[in-house]
RNA sequence: GGGCGCGUAGCUCAGUGGGAGAGCGCUUGCUUCACACGCAAGAGGUCGCAGGUUCAAAACCUGCCGCGCCCACCA
């Protein structure tokens, strides 16, 4: 019946069983299905531009393992994959990779040679086309990598339903989503002050800054009285924005100062006088007390700016330089307005750094430093991908409102079922903390556009305040190359025509709608009204507060509604030190290798073996024992189906007690997976497993081989068969390959469309408890001879079991079997209150 | 400063009211007719510390110590 290979190997089973599910379809949605039997995931998609690493493998593999376990429940998955290739990853990976930036003001070059760039001597610059074919061109070559990694692992995704977030069914609903939140009044465009990376040269949003420790140094700067008398003292880490020194500010309860506020003091150097003014968060305790505030130094000074309502002073430009002086001789607020240009020009031009040790020379040759600058380490906000310190400038964006939004989505969030739950209070945290509504627009290239278009006046000035919006049939649109309605191409930058927008979105605008792109949110097939909220989102923990928060915000602003039911959380993989892995440390371990030498199922075994939300250092060894596992099933399985005898009625008291014991592991591993703990499923089943071949397998071989007559041995091979069966199944989420393998020896169809096992396959009746009084005398006998150094078939003279009567009675059931396995002569029992063997070796 | 999590064998981790566990590693054996990519066995732990609750605590409560992360501050 069975069509057992002599010599089964795990070698090539991704390639050929890869191809056969494709080609099957195994794993394609069925549309057919009602929502209820159908599995909806929200497949993060990667980062194409980053690099493959354990991670990956490990997060992704906890979802594949719980969507083939719900498509073997009888659900038909919708299993989307996607590739994140838009934004300034792939913008950064192209300049670095390709050595070129792009300059929109560049025409288009039809010869571009990319594999001719010479960056010998810098970045060459690019045209905005051209650099955006190289954006395309590099993230198809990327994605091809992926998947095949992703292929590799056995991911059960469903191969058609791939989308890329700069596709043109990801523009047309990033840019629907917010033409919808436009029109509501949910999206607004704003001049104001705003995160900015002085490299990239864009806006950057509260999500995508991290703090990071630098040297710094605090100096201490005098600002005497503009009466003449009184003189107040600040420290700062920034002097090179005294020339944006709008107030300087106390703490209203400080007696130090009580009496200088409403004063004006002057800025040394600059000569211009500011108020003191007091403010609650001004810190009595921090420096001396009081503070400046510039136009804008950091988050606090846009606070104070606007709860002050102080005027503003800008001397940061947004290449990250000091800008030249630029209010003339007049326009200084200052009793000596040429002296203050001579001081700006002193520092134009210069970036930030320089500036400082400019100015630090200058207040210290006019008295004005106190002391020498004190050297520090201090936090200071970073774009995750920038290298230099976030200024804050004033810039035109667009932001999406989320201020006002906080309570409900709280409440979105107590509404989702966190799996671990404690990671709620993450997202908690970050929600609570949101100080600005959603920066979303960026000053970058590789992104999908903004569909919006604004007129000019007879001056060629734009009209920012009534943006003309694409209509919605027409997208996506790209603004730089279609015209609005109304308009035709040649009134482009014109007096009395318009110009477009020339930002893209954050690439969590696009990201956020995962659920809608996937879903294809806006087709006419119903497929998104049918199949949102979606059943599960599962991502990494690091970035709750971005793609998971923003994809509630999303869907909490155009559906009224979650977009999911269920978050899962996979952990980090840390090196073997526990330390993260990270490019910059050089300790990102690529999967590749991995999988060429232990295979996809030993690698999956190793990757869905922590629990959700737990960060797990690497272990190699793991993937061996996962490696180990899954020949283990092979050659078990092909025991278990090459035996001659016939099948035939399971009538044996060990063979009944095994099935009884495996009813209650699939209890388990059901009850398991039902709470989203798949390591917990895995865990039993493997724990059974083994005792199964070391234990069950040993004590019915020699009647399975025929010893005992035919009934006993078809009762041993039935038993064997419908446990193999099961097993196979309890497995297949997790090692897909070996046990479809090993399901192609005697089953038709793959193992990956067989149903779950239930305890109703298996005997209930029974009781667990043969196996488990066979088992533990078996290691006794075996015990004696490991520790008499004698080999496993050593012949018993004379066992002697002391146990209880219940116990010695269930003993007497599998007396034969117990003989047969641990080659013993004479077994004998007596009653006593606790377990024992006795045993005595022959010669 | 606020929050979350963790601390169990050399290592990686499970266990959440009643016997201190698994795998790896180490040690010692065993060519046993599914498997030497194997099998069997052994050694190894005051469950971070202190107090409390309880007949009973690794688990529950309180405090402390250590580690990691998130948020906020960052003059």
């Amino acid at each position: 019946m069975a069509n057992v290979p002599d010599k089964p190997s795990l070698d090539g089973l991704e390639a050929r069983w890869g191809d056969r599910w494709e080609a099957d379809g195994i794993y394609r949605y069925d549309p057919l299905q009602p929502r209820e039997r159908t599995f909806v995931v929200d497949t993060p998609p990667p980062t194409v531009s980053g690099a493959i690493h354990v991670g990956h493998v490990m997060s992704y593999t906890h979802t594949d393992v719980v969507v083939r376990y719900r498509r073997m429940t009888g659900k038909t998955a919708f299993y989307p994959i996607g590739w994140d290739d838009n934004g300034l990853a792939t913008e950064r990976r192209v300049q670095n990779y390709y050595g070129v930036r792009c300059d929109p003001s560049l025409p288009v070059d039809p010869a571009f040679d990319p594999d001719a760039v010479d960056s010998s001597g810098g970045a060459v610059r690019i045209s905005r086309p051209n650099f955006v074919e190289l954006c395309e061109r590099l993230t198809a070559e990327d994605e091809k990598a992926f998947e095949a990694l992703f292929r590799t692992l056995g991911l059960s995704v469903d191969w058609t339903t791939l989308y890329t977030t700069i596709d043109e069914r990801s523009r047309r609903v990033s840019q629907k989503g917010f033409l919808h939140l436009v029109r509501r009044g949910l999206a607004y465009k704003a001049d104001a002050p705003t995160m900015w990376d002085v490299d990239f040269q864009t806006a950057v949003a509260q999500a995508e800054i991290e703090d990071r420790e630098i040297d710094g140094a605090y100096h201490r700067v005098r600002f005497d009285g503009a009466d003449a008398d009184g003189a107040l003292e600040i420290e700062t880490s920034r002097p090179e924005l005294i020339p944006s020194c709008v107030a300087l500010v106390v703490n209203p309860s400080d007696e130090r100062y009580r009496a200088l506020v409403g004063s004006n003091m002057v800025t040394p150097l600059f000569g211009v006088e500011v108020p003191v003014v007091a403010h609650r968060l001004a810190d009595p305790e921090k420096g001396t007390g009081a503070a400046m505030i510039c136009t804008f130094g950091d988050v606090t000074d846009v606070q104070w700016w606007r709860e002050l309502q102080l005027p503003t002073r800008v001397v940061m430009q947004r290449d990250g330089t000091i800008a030249p002086p630029r209010w003339g001789e007049s326009g200084w607020p200052s009793g000596d307005a040429a002296r203050a240009n001579e001081m700006q020009r002193e520092i134009a031009g210069m970036p930030a750094k320089k500036a400082r040790r400019r100015i630090a020379e200058l207040l210290g040759a006019s008295g004005y430093l106190l002391g020498e600058p004190q050297q520090v380490r201090h936090v200071v906000k970073f774009y995750e991908r920038g290298e230099r310190p976030l200024e804050i400038v004033s810039t035109r964006q667009w932001y999406v409102k989320q201020l006002e939004f906080r309570p409900a989505l709280l409440e979105r969030g107590r509404q989702l079922q966190w799996h671990p739950p404690h990671l709620r209070a993450r997202f908690e945290s970050w929600v609570e903390g949101l100080n600005s509504d959603w920066a979303v627009s960026r000053q970058r290239f590789f992104g999908v556009p903004f569909p919006a278009w604004y007129r000019l006046d007879e001056e060629g000035v734009e009209d920012f305040e009534h943006p003309i919006l694409a209509d919605e049939r027409s997208l996506p649109v790209d603004p730089s190359t279609d015209a609005p309605d109304g308009f035709g191409e040649d009134r482009r930058g014109k007096p009395g025509g318009f110009v477009g927008d020339p930002d893209v979105m954050d690439t969590w605008a696009t990201s956020s709608l995962s659920p809608h792109i996937a879903l294809g949110w806006g087709s006419d097939d119903g497929l998104f009204e049918r199949l949102f909220p979606m059943d599960v989102r599962p991502q990494a923990h690091e970035i709750i507060r971005t793609w998971l928060y923003y994809t509630v915000l999303r869907a909490h602003l155009e559906q009224d509604s979650l977009p999911w039911y269920h978050a899962t959380i996979s952990g980090w993989v840390l090196d073997p030190d526990r330390k993260k892995m990270s490019k910059s440390k050089g300790n990102v371990l690529t999967p590749i290798g991995l999988l060429e030498q232990y295979g996809a199922d030993a690698v999956r075994y190793w990757a869905a073996s922590p629990r959700l939300g737990v960060d797990t250092a690497f272990k190699e060894e793991q993937i061996k024992i996962g490696r180990r596992l899954a020949i283990k099933i092979l050659n078990a399985s092909r025991f278990a189906l090459s035996l001659e005898a016939l099948d035939g009625p399971i009538t044996q008291p060990l063979d009944r007690s095994m099935l009884a014991r495996l009813a209650e592991i699939v209890a388990e591993s059901t009850q398991a997976f039902e709470s989203w703990e798949h390591a917990r499923a895995l865990d039993v089943t493997e724990r059974f497993f083994w005792s199964f071949t070391d234990d069950y397998l040993e004590l019915v071989k020699g009647r399975a081989y025929g010893g005992h007559g035919p009934e006993a041995a078809s009762s041993a091979v039935t038993a064997l068969r419908t446990a193999l069966s099961v097993l196979l199944r309890l497995f297949a989420p997790f090692v897909p390959y070996v046990t479809e393998e090993v399901w192609s020896w005697w089953r038709e169809g793959s193992i990956h469309r067989a149903s779950w096992p239930s305890a109703s396959e298996l005997d209930t009746d029974a009781d667990p408890t043969e196996l488990e009084v066979a088992a533990s005398i078996l290691g006794e006998v075996r015990k004696t001879k490991a520790l008499a150094k004698r080999s496993l078939k050593t012949e018993v003279r004379r066992a002697v079991v002391h146990d209880t009567a219940e116990r010695l009675a269930v003993l007497d059931r599998v007396r034969t079997d117990l003989v047969e396995a641990g080659n013993v002569a004479a077994l004998e029992t007596r009653a006593a209150d606790g377990f024992s063997v006795d045993v005595e070796l022959g010669d």
